[in-house]
DNA sequence: GAATGGTGTCATCAC
DNA sequence: CAGTGATGACACCAT
């Protein structure tokens, strides 16, 4: 009942202590429950630095005299916090410059394979007219991330609805069904998207006519693209406007294409790409598709359907990083992004062996996404939702080199090319959500951290600077809390050595070695013995007012009430006009023993003097005086207790003077101990506070990083889409016409060749490789 | 004159 | 059991 009384009165307090210093609700059990049990007791457990802990237990059983109390519990606090940062800087993402060289089949029966030209794969995106859409992300973004508020939010929006900045489900269900319908007409899912509804409605038109004109999409719509890729988004070579219509022609496409994807695609030699042959169309939207085609190389970045996103969340994501972004945290986003150990999985680069054999017909090159920018935008959200197993390996992040990046994709930041537009005139709504995502399971740890930290982040009027001042006041007087060298003990102990020390065998008293001087007018540190005073101007004060009542000139720093020597002149009855604490003392026996004589008062300047001299000293110190205690109080309280007794049995001391004695040791060391639990206080409190202020930063980085992430993440599947698009839309017959999408997909194989087979039998591959994954998860 | 912070003191608890 | 530290509560004072 005590411990459960203690606890709640312990963590209340605690709590209050938070919330008064953050005024917002603060959830810390959430986040600590799982990520950080030593600070979590710290501000609720028991061990709390804020709950009585018995310090003085600890130092007679530590022999702690050299550590100060409160050091213990900080160090395990701040190495609990050490090593969280070091965890959590596990799962940030490093992206590494990796490449994926892939091979794609066109399964063509006479078996062409031709091309050299130069590809214009991100043309397809500059020709969209997209430019106007990612111009800005792409140039500006990067170098504004400290205050991309409007970027962040669009990101943060686009996380929770599948692709579109702001939709709501309804809006998102809305576009489904259109879209579903289109798709029978040839539209894409493209128009549908809402950065292209808003900046790119004429490209998406237009294409979206090519589709909806022919059946297969490479048709008229491919050609409307290939008219208008003239820019080589990496090179910047120019190429001139062609209509593919036969085998070379297509080769030369897919070797175009396999250009990109190899100065695209960050994916590197060793990955580890399923066994078994996936189809690529598997993400890309399609009808006919099962839902959850989760092995597909780039299903999580080509889905087009999201999971259902918390908005609500997302948004206070938002608000969080506008705040935090407002503390101008130190810590840049790109150095933390890309500061991963070279073991890191992700940081391994997927490549797949560009010298494959090819099946069939190939008109492969090495193609590899190399570098991604880092201006990606707003991408759908459900990669965090998917597992980390199995699928490390098709998600290459944004490599580290943002800038070359920057210059590969400068315009091919295409917001909407995520769902295929007329490639596929089939959808797959449902395969999204359930698709494995590598990073779905670093995002789904930072998703929770940032939950957790959300009220810590959203709270408002902590204001850091104040806090750091604090912080370093903290510091410069802490000798409470950390530093073990300012523990009172040592303090109490080089005072004591520095004034005429009797003692100095006693260590298991705070005041053991204390001074033990004889002379009433040393300036011996009574007070100075009290633990909390590391900093030069606080120790003045100890020592003054220790030398209160022994030092001839008034001390200015004179804290006591009754210390003003202008009242304390007019008021002879100094016991009275101050604090009067002798609660349990007769006042028969105060006045007998602290007054003065009036008459005395009217003596010469020796007697004012003295007069003044009195007014310095303390109450118990009159009363010392006015009993003929024959040893100062500095002795009488800072003495151990065996030379204390020793002390006392040299003299023959009535009932009243021991008992006077043993009150003014009692309420001396009590004193002293008052001023260390207040100063203990504070102390927790400041550290509290700097704990709030910590957290918050920690979270705004963690929001910055999840919106590079994000953004990465979206650029890519834009990317592999384009691709995908580019690639298969160039691909031709032996008839120069081409492959229709709904009856044939794109796949990767395990070797890293791509196959074009019929989506019939890539669905049926996709779907096997579906329960593989799953199988093991169980 | 009320509010607030600092200080000393007491009571109490735990060790 | 005494001594001691820690701390809540209270009173007092100064600002």
């Amino acid at each position: 009942m005590l411990s459960l009384k203690k606890y709640l009165t312990e963590g209340l307090l605690q709590f209050t202590i938070l919330l008064s210093l953050i005024g917002v609700r603060v959830d810390v059990d959430t986040y600590l429950t799982s990520q950080l049990p030593p600070l979590r007791e710290i501000i609720l457990g028991p061990s709390s630095a804020y709950t009585q802990t018995q310090f003085h237990n600890l130092r007679n059983t530590l022999d702690g005299y050299g550590i100060h109390p409160k050091s213990i519990d900080l160090d395990n606090y701040f190495t609990a916090r050490r090593l969280l940062s070091q965890v959590r800087a596990l799962d940030r993402f490093q992206v590494p410059t990796t490449e994926v060289n892939a091979w794609l089949v066109h399964r063509d029966p006479e078996g062409s394979v031709s091309g050299s030209q130069p590809s214009s794969g991100l043309a397809l995106e500059s020709s969209s007219g997209l430019q106007d859409v990612t111009g800005p992300d792409n140039g500006v973004r990067e170098s504004e991330t400290e205050q991309g508020f409007s970027e962040d939010l669009e990101d943060l929006g686009a996380v929770a609805p599948p692709v579109s900045g702001d939709l709501t489900k309804e809006d998102i269900d809305l576009i489904d069904i259109l879209w579903r319908q289109d798709i029978d007409l040839g539209a894409g899912r493209e128009i549908f998207d809402y950065s292209h509804r808003q900046k790119e409605q004429d490209v998406d038109k237009e294409l979206r006519d090519g589709a909806e004109q022919e059946d297969t999409w490479p048709g008229e719509g491919a050609e409307a693209l290939a008219r208008n890729l003239l820019v080589d988004g990496e090179t910047g070579e120019s190429f001139p406007a062609q209509v593919p219509g036969g085998e070379d022609q297509t080769a030369l496409s897919l070797e175009e294409c396999l250009r990109l994807l190899e100065a695209t695609c960050p994916f590197g030699e060793n990955a580890e790409f399923p066994a078994d042959i996936s189809s690529i169309t598997e993400a890309v939207p399609s009808e006919s598709e099962p839902p959850g085609l989760q092995n597909n190389l780039l299903s999580p970045l080509l889905t087009g359907t999201e999971s259902p996103f918390d908005l609500e969340q997302q948004w206070q994501d938002l608000m969080s990083i506008m705040e935090m972004q407002a503390m101008e945290v130190n810590t840049s986003t790109s150095e933390i992004l890309y500061d991963a150990p070279p073991g890191d999985p992700l940081s391994t680069n997927y490549s797949l062996a560009p010298n494959t054999p090819i099946n069939q017909n190939v008109s492969l090159h090495q193609a590899s996404l190399g570098g991604c920018s880092q201006d990606f935008s707003l991408f759908s959200p459900e990669v965090e939702s998917l597992p980390v197993a199995g699928s490390s390996t098709l998600l290459p992040l944004v490599p580290s080199n943002s800038t070359s990046l920057n210059s590969t994709f400068g315009s091919t930041n295409l917001a909407g090319l995520f769902f295929p537009p007329q490639l596929n005139g089939t959808a797959n709504d449902t395969a999204g959500p359930e698709l494995p995502d590598p990073l779905g399971g670093l995002l789904d740890e930072a998703m929770l951290d940032e939950i957790s930290l959300m009220d810590l982040a959203i709270e408002e009027g902590f204001n850091p600077v104040q806090a750091s001042q604090l912080e370093e006041e903290f510091d410069s007087d802490s000798g409470l809390s950390l530093d073990s060298s300012h523990s009172p003990s040592s303090l109490s102990s080089s005072e004591g050595s520095s004034s005429s020390s009797s003692s100095s065998s006693s260590s298991s008293s705070s005041s053991s070695s204390s001074s033990a001087s004889s002379s009433a007018s040393s300036s011996f540190s009574e007070e100075g013995a009290v633990g909390y005073s590391s900093d030069s101007e606080t120790l003045d004060l100890e020592e003054a007012e220790g030398a209160v009542g022994y030092q001839p000139e008034y001390s200015k720093f004179c804290r006591m009430s009754y210390q003003d020597p202008a009242q304390l002149s007019c008021l002879p009855y100094l016991e009275h006009v101050g604090h009067n604490h002798t609660y349990n003392m007769a006042p028969s026996a105060l006045d007998s023993a602290d007054l003065p004589p009036p008459s005395t008062l009217k003596k010469g300047s020796k007697e004012k003097q003295a007069d003044f001299l009195d007014k310095q000293m303390s109450r118990d110190e009159h009363r010392a005086r006015a009993m003929k205690i024959p040893f100062t109080n500095d002795k009488i309280i800072n003495l151990p207790v065996e030379e204390f007794n020793e002390l006392l049995s040299k003299y023959q001391l009535s009932e009243a003077q021991l008992s006077l004695i043993r009150d003014i040791r009692r309420r001396g060391k009590n004193k002293m101990a008052a001023q260390n639990c207040r100063k203990r206080k504070l102390d927790t409190i400041l550290n509290l506070e700097r704990d709030v202020e910590d957290l918050q930063r920690d979270k705004a980085r963690l929001l910055r990083e999840k919106v590079e992430f994000l953004r990465s993440l979206r650029q890519m599947k834009q990317k592999v889409q384009s691709l995908y698009q580019e690639v298969f839309g160039r691909l031709r017959d032996e008839n120069g016409r081409p492959y229709s999408p709904s009856q044939y997909a794109l796949q990767y194989a395990g070797d890293g060749s791509v196959l074009l087979i019929p989506r019939t039998l890539a669905d049926q591959q996709a779907r096997r490789q579906e329960r593989k994954p799953k199988d093991r998860r169980k």
